[in-house]
DNA sequence: CGAGAATCTTGACGTTGGAAAGAGGCGAGA
DNA sequence: TCTCGCCTCTTTCCAACGTCAAGATTCTCG
C-alpha cells in the first residue's frame, strides 16, 4: 500500500518504520518485553499511530514473522546456490544458511516458531513459512531422487528436525554453553554433514 | 470486615496452588496470554499474594520451567526402562519420553526452550535442564561405548537436536499438518530409528 | 479551491506488574 | 496465659500497556 511520495506524509513510511524499529526491539527485549507503544516511540509518531496499519500487536509481530520467513527463505537458497556440487552439498548449504539466518535474527527465529505467531494465522504467514518448509524437502528429495515417496517424506522431517533443533537448542544456551563462535561452528557443519550422510544412505 | 470462614487467611500452600494454576494457565493462553494476575485469582488470594512467594512473574516462570526440566527427565528414564533392550533401544525410548511430555504439555515445553526462561537463569533452572542434556548424552555415549569423545560429542548433539527439532516443529505445526495423530506418531517412530542407527552406525 | 479520505494525535478505559503500607494469623518467650 | 514479632495476605496506589473513540492534520482528486 505505501507508494512513493513527492513529500513524505506525517510520517509517510510509517508501516515500514514500525515493523523496523519492532524487529530491533524484538531483538533486544524478547517477546515478552516487545511492546506497540516502544514501537511507536522509536519510529517517532504517538502509541495510537500503529492501529491504522496493523490491526493489533499480534498482527504486527505476524507481519514481522513473516517477512522473517521470507528472509530464512532468501538466506537457504543463497547459501545454498554458494555451495557448489553435488545435491548433498547443497542440502548442506541450505543447512549452513538456515542456522545463519537464525543465528543472526535469535529472537525473530524464536518468534517464527512459536504458537504465538500461529495464533493469528495469517495467509501471508502460512504462505511464507511453507515456502521454507518445501524448500527444504526439495533439497532432500534432489539428494535421493530415486527414493520412495516415503522415504524422501521421513528424511525430509529427519534433515528439518536435527537442523532446526541443532539451532534453536544453541539459540537456548542447551548446546556448547561456553564453547568459542569457531568451535560451535564446527558442531554444526559436523551435524550438517552427518545429517547428510544419513539422508544420502537411506536413499542409496 | 468479617472473613467468611471457608478459607482460612493463610492460604498454606499458595506457592504449591500458584504454580498449578499458572501451569494450567499457560497451557490455556500461552507465554503472551500468561498473566500473574489470572494466577492470583485462580488460587483465590488477592493479586499481591504471589509476591511473597515469587519476586516477579519471570520468577513464577522460571519455577514452572524448572518443574517441567523435571518432569522431562522423569518422563525419558520412565520410557527409556520400559523400552527393554539394548543402548539404542533405550535411546530410542528416551526419545519417545522427550516427545510425549512435549506433546502433553506443548506450552510448558515451549517456554522451557524458550530465551524468556533463561533471562532469569536459577540456579535450579540451570541444573534441572542440565540434567536433562545429561540424560540424553549418557543415552549416546552408551550406545557407543567404544567411540571417541568426539564422536560421542557429536552424535549427542545429533540425537539431541533431532529429537528436540521434531517434536518443536510438529507442535508449531510446521510438520505434519493434517496428519492424523497415529500417522505422527509412525512419523516420529521413524525419526526416532533413523536417528539411532545413525549412532549406532558413526560408533562402530 | 474545496470536499472527502487517509493518516496521525489526544484522551480515555480497563488491565497489567510491582511497590508500599496495613491488617490478620501464628509461634516463641515471658 | 499473654504479648511481641514474624510471616502471610489485603488494600491501595502508580506507571505502563493495548485498544477504542473522537478530533486534528495533511494529502488526493474532482
Amino acid at each position: 500500500m505505501a507508494r512513493p511520495r513527492t513529500q513524505p506524509y506525517h510520517h509517510g513510511q510509517l508501516r515500514e518504520a514500525l515493523t523496523t524499529a519492532g524487529r530491533a526491539l524484538l531483538e533486544e527485549k524478547g517477546i515478552r518485553g516487545f511492546t506497540l507503544r516502544e514501537c511507536a516511540r522509536r519510529a517517532g509518531v504517538s502509541h495510537a499511530a500503529p492501529a491504522y496499519h496493523f490491526a493489533s500487536i499480534d498482527d504486527l509481530l505476524a507481519a514481522l514473522a513473516t517477512r522473517g520467513f521470507d528472509e530464512l527463505a532468501a538466506a537457504m537458497t543463497a547459501e545454498a546456490d554458494r555451495a557448489s556440487g553435488d545435491a548433498a552439498g547443497r542440502l548442506i548449504g541450505q543447512g549452513v544458511g538456515y542456522m545463519a539466518f537464525a543465528a543472526g535474527n535469535p529472537a525473530l527465529f524464536q518468534l517464527m516458531f512459536s504458537r504465538e505467531a500461529n495464533r493469528l494465522e495469517t495467509a501471508d504467514l502460512a504462505a511464507a513459512a511453507e515456502a521454507v518448509r518445501r524448500l527444504q524437502a526439495a533439497a532432500v528429495e534432489a539428494a535421493i531422487p530415486h527414493a520412495s515417496g516415503e522415504i524422501k517424506q521421513r528424511m525430509a522431517d529427519f534433515a528439518t528436525a536435527s537442523v532446526h533443533g541443532f539451532i534453536a537448542l544453541l539459540l537456548d544456551g542447551q548446546i556448547g554453553g561456553k564453547d568459542s563462535s569457531r568451535a560451535l561452528k564446527t558442531r554444526g557443519l559436523a551435524l550438517l554433514s552427518a545429517m547428510a550422510e544419513t539422508v544420502v544412505r537411506a536413499g542409496g
